[in-house]
DNA sequence: CGATTGACGATACCTTGTCTCAGTAATATG
DNA sequence: CATATTACTGAGACAAGGTATCGTCAATCG
């Protein structure tokens, strides 16, 4: 009966297909980030869950960026925030300065304005970085 | 005779031109930065000037990026690194991974995408951030 | 049920900056 | 030019975000 499916959840799954071992401080990192709808920071997901070292929540966290079920942005000042990746195949993220927001957005155009770009520029590009700040319309609303 | 203009260089300029003082820990330090074709670190930068502060590097950096003479970037990994910004108007950055030579180029697309995408999402619009990584030509002579 | 190996928590440490504060240098004014 | 004003400075403490170390513990394999 060692055959049970386990119904993980989707960052789980990623970690666990990777050969990594799904453990008890794992299980409650992942499900306090899918409790997150906005994405989170390190310290947030460290402070709810105080028995879980913090060495153990940035493990993790690694974990499901090198997973890719997890992605690791920037804010205006550089400041690191995550947000769960579900889709898998490659998109932007426009967040709210407000509130932190995240939302996702593929946008087909920049893969060919990058395309373009690429004869511009002396050398062989391997990858880019791009992020959309916004106000959302929840904060719009509530701070205007 | 005070009104020899001082020839001060681009940085220290557009320092100057803020109401801030020319002071000889500010022209070391835009000499240091202008001695750098191809970005520098913060850190870098003290190394190279043992007898200036550390705050004060990091104080005459951050003036320079209000001044919009200096901007900062991030690699791929996050960590921060710093170019000079000749033109003034807004561009956008492609840094190799390898050296951390950055090269500027204004891709008046990418402004059209922005415009595209900010019918695309909730919210409105308030900045962006874009990076390009690339291997350059010399890096990939070198390490071919 | 062990044995093995990965994961854990605590904690020290690193990097990148910022803040404080007393002392100092750059300007403005007389 | 002397002096008053004010900005600037260096040293070092502090902060945020993250990594390395290390002894212990638990998940998985056989």
């Amino acid at each position: 009966m060692t055959s049970a499916p386990a119904t993980h959840s989707d960052l789980l799954n990623a970690i666990e297909d990777r050969g990594y071992r799904i453990t008890s401080g794992r299980r409650v990192i992942a499900g306090a980030i899918e409790e997150t709808p906005d994405g989170f920071t390190a310290e947030q997901i460290c402070g709810r869950l105080p028995n879980v070292g913090r060495a153990t929540v940035y493990r993790a966290i690694k974990l499901f960026q090198d997973a890719e079920v997890v992605c690791k942005l920037a804010l205006p000042d550089g400041a690191p925030r995550y947000a769960v990746d579900a889709g898998g195949r490659h998109h932007h993220h426009a967040i709210c300065t407000g509130c932190g927001a995240v939302q996702d957005f593929r946008a087909s155009t920049i893969e060919r304005v990058l395309r373009t770009i690429e004869t511009d520029v002396e050398g062989q590009i391997t990858g880019h970085r791009m992020e959309i700040y916004l106000t959302c319309h929840a904060c719009l609303a509530s701070a205007g």
